[in-house]
DNA sequence: AAGCCGCCTTGATCTGGATCAAGAAATCTG
DNA sequence: CAGATTTCTTGATCCAGATCAAGGCGGCTT
């Protein structure tokens, strides 16, 4: 019996059609004889525990990966022990795409949790795609999905608020997760705060006023990495009012004198003053 | 001769073996008969002026574009009239990677001058690339530089501060502009402050400040659009400084404190009251 | 050449979010 | 389970860069 259970796990494990991510893993849209191709050069690896590196910066590519299950932080570390968090990768999501035109990796990865990966070696990718179309109109949708991933959080880094930069994560990763089948409104961040911060470019008291005061608005309920979000449309409503450099708005402009209780203040407070 | 003088005009167009940009084009690395091919499915357009769009937002993606001469701004209009430059194309660089996940473009592209680009239908691209491995490969290098781009641009506006945005915006123009054969050292800018400032997610005052300080400092000589860099070791320097939320040092710390003239003084000032 | 208009610069002031400084909770460790 | 560490929160203060407010300088039109 035990066997039998293991047998079925590896089974699972080696199956992308089993795979519970594959709609929307890079197998989607292929067809079932390219599926069985690409699915005889996956390259799976033993699962990996919280700390540990799928690839170090300047290590060369050879893979691109899809995680399985957990999640990864990719980053770049920076001259002086610093670094820069650049995006957190959940199930059904790839990466690897940042060192193909160098051949090196410009960037490390890192997993945040147990977290389980297949490898794509990426020769042996490219020339799959010569034999099947569908494969690499799926490989360029791929990376053109990265490109506009890319561009959003350029969008968010170059014009928005801390707020807004804090709730578009928010309702990011809950976008994410619900496409994959966790719950949109409930979930666990597997990454600290000094994480989050870093990635918004933001400090990390910063995030945690931040939450603190959505709390405090009814957004949500925060207890350390555990969220819920009570209110999404007024989240979105924060995440679509762009930053001070470009706004003419934001509260009611009356009040603004007022508000003298300074940034971190509650903004559904009646300003007293008025 | 009128017609001969002509003549090789045209011819100069339709060759990208005599362009001049073919060395820094998508045809770099191709083989003569990969070129050949390639060169057949071109599609030149006719020049565009100053202020023509190359395409709107939304419009279904049609080709990635080579510019052959001139420069082009790709921004992306949001709601209330605003935009967010997100990057400036230069001879011998492509654009149009943005619509190949949705089909549409997510961004607009105009003609900061009078510029020539050219087309390659992208469907015939995708289909030659089935027959030619060398050029697939040569499109998923482009795929990774575009994105190696983009990370670069994220780094810039997450972490660094206002003087490190504007000093990397002109090491990054200049280094393009000595690939393609310019002088390093010495150019117009085609873009006004506004698009500039925009793109570096700075106000225009804070970057017409920084011109004034740079020039002040000795680091450059600006005049209107006109830059002349002379002193890029040190450009490069301010360049590595990474912003005020990350950093500890910047300037002498012991003349923090002294430094009260704010943050628009020059730094090369001997402090007075230290 | 005078008047207009769109850029660009410069000065004064204001403010969002960083930084500094303490705790409070979890988590780790022996 | 006490102490040590790491992570997170909260308060007070500070400052880089935004915003507001005037000009200045070309270039264009008539």
């Amino acid at each position: 019996m035990d066997r039998n259970i293991a047998a079925k796990f590896i089974d699972y494990q080696v199956s992308c059609k089993d795979c519970c991510m594959a709609n929307v893993c890079l197998p989607l849209g292929l067809s079932a004889v390219e599926l069985d191709q690409l699915m005889k050069i996956i390259d799976r690896q033993s699962p990996m525990s919280r700390g540990e590196h799928l690839f170090q910066i300047g290590e060369p590519h050879k893979s691109l990966y899809a995680v399985r299950s957990g999640s990864i932080k990719v980053y770049i570390p920076t001259e002086g022990g610093e670094e820069q968090v650049h995006r957190f990768i959940l199930p059904g999501e790839l990466l690897g795409f940042d060192a193909i035109e160098g051949g090196k990796h410009t960037c490390a990865a890192v997993a945040l949790e147990t977290t389980s990966v297949c490898a794509f070696p990426y020769h042996r990718l490219e020339k799959l795609c010569h034999t099947f179309q569908g494969l690499d109109h799926e490989l360029h949708r791929l990376f053109g999905k990265e490109i506009a991933n890319e561009h959003d959080l350029l969008q968010l880094l170059a014009k928005k608020s801390a707020e807004a930069r804090l709730a578009s994560f928010l309702l990011d990763l809950s976008n994410r997760l619900k496409k994959r089948g966790f719950s949109e409104r409930e979930f666990n961040l597997t990454m600290s705060r000094h994480d989050i911060s870093n990635h918004l470019g933001l400090a990390v008291e910063t995030v945690s006023r931040l939450f603190a005061r959505f709390q405090n608005e009814g957004l949500l309920t925060v207890r350390r990495r555990h969220i819920q979000l009570q209110n999404m449309p007024e989240i979105k409503e924060l995440f679509v009012n762009v930053s001070p450099t470009t706004s003419k708005r934001r509260i009611a402009p009356a009040n603004r004198k007022g508000n003298i209780g300074g940034s971190y203040r509650l903004r559904k407070v009646k300003a007293a003053q008025v």
